[in-house]
DNA sequence: CCTACCGATCGGTAGG
DNA sequence: CCTACCGATCGGTAGG
């Protein structure tokens, strides 16, 4: 009867300060995402909580980690088995759409990498470095999809796959922006019209998006 | 010899304080804008600081709108004496690449409203409503400027002025994000191309930015 | 996992 | 515009 707690025990309280604390940290940012308000939120002491990190850093670090998790869950596993190329881009693009319409428990403030992005793009530090990092995969694994597309016929030759990439980014940005200030309906279909000239039957004969080899 | 300064001269105080906070939300956010850190900086007691504007919130406030008149000036202000439509529309995109590409000293941090936006979106208060307004003011004209240049013949019948905006509004926020998190240099020329497809030669043809009216 | 505590900082007020 | 102060909260530690 000791309040010692198990292995697994204090693996799954962890979880649950995790998942509280993605849920805060999308509402108020990272620095919102205060241990005090942690611990009250879930009936434990600050030092309860804390001890499963150690700093407050080590917390927000934990938190990114964690919503890393449900960002290749949610967006990239239901693509996973889809062929290589525009077919998986396509179901890529799609159930980014549905992550940031729908999870409105795990993230009730919009996306938390956004949130991050823009709250520690100013700074310096290793939070900062992890949400560079995550941006930076997450772009590579898109443009290694968008060469295959190019490779198999289904985007023009010479697309500038990186130019794709960004303009993607650019689009889910506003999504995100959308639905969070405006709470917007017709986001996800602006959003759509948007991949399709990026993607669609529309965009092969854009010479804009090819590399510039003039 | 009193201590109490002429009206103008607590004017002038009130813009240095609003210029510095200005500076601050940019990297930290309009929550990590303290009076504390203010009053530090400025050599000034927090008292004096907070005078100026009563309460934290009000301060916010005005730093939001002091932001919006150096957007003005900076990015409407220099394409207003062009001929309405594309022409002024180009102007105004061009302009704005440049205050998120230049302004290093007002904003270290990049666009205060983008950080705000972010910041804010999933709150409510006086502060998230200010920044929507400020965004459906921009929306609003830009949009108009697009009616202007269909009406011209400058962009293709059936242009979707509200899913342009949209788009437009995307380009930008990934060129800041492009800037500030990863200090690209080829990130004005992405956002060029960007245009290119949204406003240029290439655009007119592009079947997905007109009206769906099938 | 807890209680009890630390110094620092927060927004804000009183009074001049 | 200042000094002096308020209660609340911050991240974090000691010790169990």
């Amino acid at each position: 009867m000791s309040p010692r707690k198990s292995v697994a025990e204090a693996r799954r309280t962890r979880d649950r300060i995790l998942e509280h604390g993605i849920a805060i940290a999308s509402v108020d940012g990272l620095d919102g995402l205060t241990i005090g308000r942690l611990a009250t939120d879930l009936g434990m002491s600050k030092a309860g909580v804390l001890g499963h990190f150690g700093t407050k850093e080590a917390l927000q670090l934990a938190a990114l980690d964690g919503a890393a998790a449900i960002f290749s869950r949610t967006v990239w596993a239901p693509a996973e088995h889809r062929p290589p190329g525009l077919a998986r881009l396509r179901a890529v693009c799609e159930a980014w759409i549905t992550y940031l319409e729908t999870d409105r428990d795990t993230f009730p403030g919009g996306c938390l990498f956004t949130t991050a992005a823009v709250e520690f793009d100013a700074r310096s530090g290793p939070v900062r470095d992890a949400v560079g990092r995550l941006l930076r995969v997450w772009r590579r694994r898109l443009a290694a999809e968008v060469r295959t597309a190019v490779a198999e016929g289904e985007l023009p030759a010479g697309t500038d796959a990186e130019q794709l990439v960004y303009e993607l980014g650019g689009l889910y940005l506003a999504l995100n922006q959308e639905l969070q200030l405006f709470g917007a309906p017709g986001a996800a279909e602006r959003t759509r019209r948007g991949l399709d000239r990026l993607l669609g039957p529309g965009a092969p004969a854009d010479p804009a998006l090819t590399s510039r080899a003039s």
